[in-house]
DNA sequence: GTAGTGCAACTTTTT
DNA sequence: GTTGCACTAC
């Protein structure tokens, strides 16, 4: 049985409203996640079938992270049939079960920001348009927005004053309907196309009211209003919602979040329950103070303030470096010494950043320094090129609509089909309105390729089917991928291709970690397939979390994520690096002169993550495309008050000649023995 | 059809 | 400093 009496009072309102609207304003650090969790294990504990519970979040990381707190809580065992999930990974498996209502087959493939990148410029190129002028990415970008409005291509109303916007609203029925062609989604339609369904299905709506007859929904000040709608929706029929957020973090405005939708969840909901949290039991004193002085200079909120009853704490620790290869050595040592000064681990520390490629000067140095580390998001594994081309065999095997990928694998190894061979036979289909890869099949009938090449695109055809059709026999995936692969001839392409041989010696080890992950997904997944594999690379949902707890999985290692991806989660010492004006505040945000609020709420989630410690960095000067350039401090340090920081000028090394400077850097503890001091 | 060279643009943030 | 692309020469 679970206790209610570890909670403070606001709390236990929180977990013990069950039933009807309830609205949870929690600041951070408030024990936000603890009461969705309590909540989950007080309504199981109450008989609620755990398949009747949904809890969803934005990030796979945090719904990960719950997904353990709530095992850790309740035992793996009476987890069975719940849901935690993100908001794609939930539209997915409505649409999963139920996608052909709306003219799609149940294999569709999710397409990401490259292969919608494929299409756009695709269709541009069809509408005779120089891509030059007006870049796809803009284009993609109006697209975007509309659907997370939920408006459909003839319900869009451009600005005719507006260039792209016009051409963005031509384009978009053209897009859509390519992306039918190819058997395929976007991010964006994961979340439209559910709602869709939703609404135009009445059993299919039924079936999920029933199933999810509580739900509860994290970081709702992040919602847009095609995931609203999705929510409301589902919550409509037994209204058992909880939706837990603060306004203060509100960081996704960029992507068409709203948050009004947290500000007016009572007018939605009258009678709902509101309970507010203001107890912070996470940080510092110091450390809340400093949050707190920083998110008040945001002039529309509501009006709150964290308290704490934990001491003061340590003051903040501000670095100033040189450049930013001095501020990644300046935070590693730093890290090191508090290390070995508390006896803490590397899983105590977390570095964050603004924007993520400035991970990179961190993931040196800890690399240098042999510390052990995770880097979160980035996506950097499957972008590779070699991983890309490999994973889309598997793509068109498993969705042989799927041009984007068919179009990067056709001639990769190279096969003699070139882009003259391509034009023809994406004219023939296009004028016969057949899928490409038929075509290939059919190539007989298309004129002007010579016989040979007929040869080839035969050969291929005979390939992909023969491949697609041996996939679709269910059993055991990594062997067979292995065998296709080896038969496909991807490694020797690498070797052959490759000059440098240790390059390609990584990029076979890159492709041969795609088999790998995927022996480890079936070993965690009976009956997995490869169109649920290959969901998982899309969502970017590693799955982190199945089965085994934390210490089993994961080493004792440095986080490295974005401030983004970090909000929800928390560390005992964090290092929020890059404290500087244009990169927090981003240069876009001053330039837009819209979302300033929004870069402070950024700032204010990173400090709001420290428990124990925190330090901030910035440097005076920092590399920008391979230049040197100067860089003034962040407005938000200058929020901060003084006595809540200790200085440590590291641009006062300057004056160490350079005989010392060099021994010194050549040991390391020397270094740390003179910081020590 | 392929391979090599040069240029441009790029860096918010997530699914 | 990198990566993708467009163009040109075999």
């Amino acid at each position: 049985m679970f206790d209610l009496s570890t909670l403070n009072p606001p709390q236990r309102e929180a977990v013990s409203h069950t039933e009807g609207p309830l609205l949870v304003l929690a600041g951070a650090g408030s024990g936000k996640t603890r009461v969705i969790t309590c909540r989950i294990g007080h309504l199981l504990d109450k008989g609620v079938p755990a398949e009747n519970i949904l809890a969803v979040t934005f990030t796979n990381k945090a719904a990960g992270e719950m997904k353990e707190r709530v095992r850790e809580l309740v035992g793996r065992q009476r987890c069975k049939g719940m849901v935690i999930s993100t908001f794609h990974s939930l539209g997915v498996k409505i649409l999963r079960r139920d996608i052909e209502r709306l003219g799609f087959k149940k294999n569709f493939s999710i397409y990401t920001t490259s292969d919608q990148l494929g299409l756009i410029r695709q269709a541009l190129r069809e509408a005779n348009i120089d891509g030059k002028k007006h870049d796809a990415e803009s284009m993609l970008w109006k697209i975007s927005g509309w659907k997370n409005r939920l408006l459909r291509p003839e319900q869009v109303v451009p600005r005719y004053q507006d260039e792209d916007e016009l051409l963005a609203c031509g384009l978009y029925p053209r897009y859509q309907s390519a992306l039918k062609a190819c058997n395929a989604i976007d991010f964006d339609d994961i979340i439209m196309l559910t709602v869709a369904l939703l609404q135009e299905q009445p059993e299919v709506l039924d079936h999920w009211q029933e199933r999810f007859r509580y739900i509860m929904v994290d970081e709702y000040q992040d919602t847009n209003s095609s995931q609203y709608l999705f929510i409301s929706l589902l919550a409509r029929k037994y209204r058992n919602l909880c939706v837990v957020g603060d306004d203060d973090q509100s960081i996704y405005g960029w992507r068409g979040a709203d948050v009004g939708n947290i500000l007016d969840f009572e007018k939605e909901y009258p009678g709902c329950r509101v309970v507010k949290l203001e107890q912070n039991y996470r940080s510092t004193g110091m450390i809340l103070e400093a949050a707190n002085q920083v998110i008040r200079n945001n002039r529309t909120r509501k009006e709150k303030r964290l308290w704490t009853d934990a001491g003061d704490g340590r003051p903040i620790d501000l670095v100033v470096a040189l450049d930013d290869e001095e501020e990644a050595t300046a935070v590693v040592e730093r890290l090191e010494m508090e290390r070995y000064r508390h006896n803490l681990s590397y899983g105590d520390f977390a570095i964050l950043y603004r924007t993520n490629s400035q991970s990179r000067a961190f993931e040196e140095q800890l690399r240098f320094e042999s510390i052990p580390y995770v880097l979160i998001g980035g996506m950097q594994f499957y972008e590779r090129k070699e991983v890309k081309d490999a994973l889309c065999y598997l793509k068109v095997i498993d969705n042989p609509l799927d041009e984007q990928a068919l179009l990067r694998v056709v001639n990769f190894p190279r096969r003699g089909i070139g882009d003259g061979t391509m034009v023809k036979l994406n004219q023939w289909s296009l004028a016969n309105d057949c899928p490409l890869l038929e075509a290939f099949g059919r190539v007989a009938e298309i004129d002007g390729i010579t016989e040979p090449t007929r040869e080839k695109v035969l050969a291929f055809h005979r390939l992909i089917s023969g491949a697609a059709a041996e996939f679709r026999q269910r059993g055991e995936l990594a062997g067979r991928v292995k065998a296709l692969f080896d038969r496909l001839g991807i490694e020797d392409e690498l070797y052959r291709t490759i000059e440098e041989p240790a390059i390609a010696r990584r990029k076979v080890e890159n492709v041969e970690q795609i088999i790998n992950s995927m022996a480890s997904f079936e070993e965690r997944i009976p009956g997995a397939t490869l169109s649920g594999f290959l969901e998982k690379v899309s969502l970017m949902d590693e799955d982190r979390f199945s089965g085994k707890d934390k210490k089993e999985h994961g080493r004792d290692a440095v986080t490295l994520m974005s401030l983004h991806a970090s909000k929800g989660l928390e560390f005992p010492y964090v290092f929020l690096v890059g404290l500087e004006e244009e990169l927090l505040p981003h240069r876009k945000s001053l330039d837009e002169g819209v979302s300033l609020d929004e870069e402070r709420r950024l700032c204010y989630v990173g400090i709001t993550r420290a428990r124990q410690h925190l330090t901030i960095s910035r440097c005076v000067h920092r590399k920008k495309y391979g230049k040197l350039q100067e860089r003034e401090p962040s407005r938000f340090l200058a929020e901060i008050p003084e006595r809540l920081l200790q200085l440590h000028d590291g641009t006062a090394k300057k004056t160490v000649s350079a005989e010392e400077q060099e021994k010194l850097a050549g040991d390391f503890f020397a270094r740390m023995r003179a910081m020590l001091e």
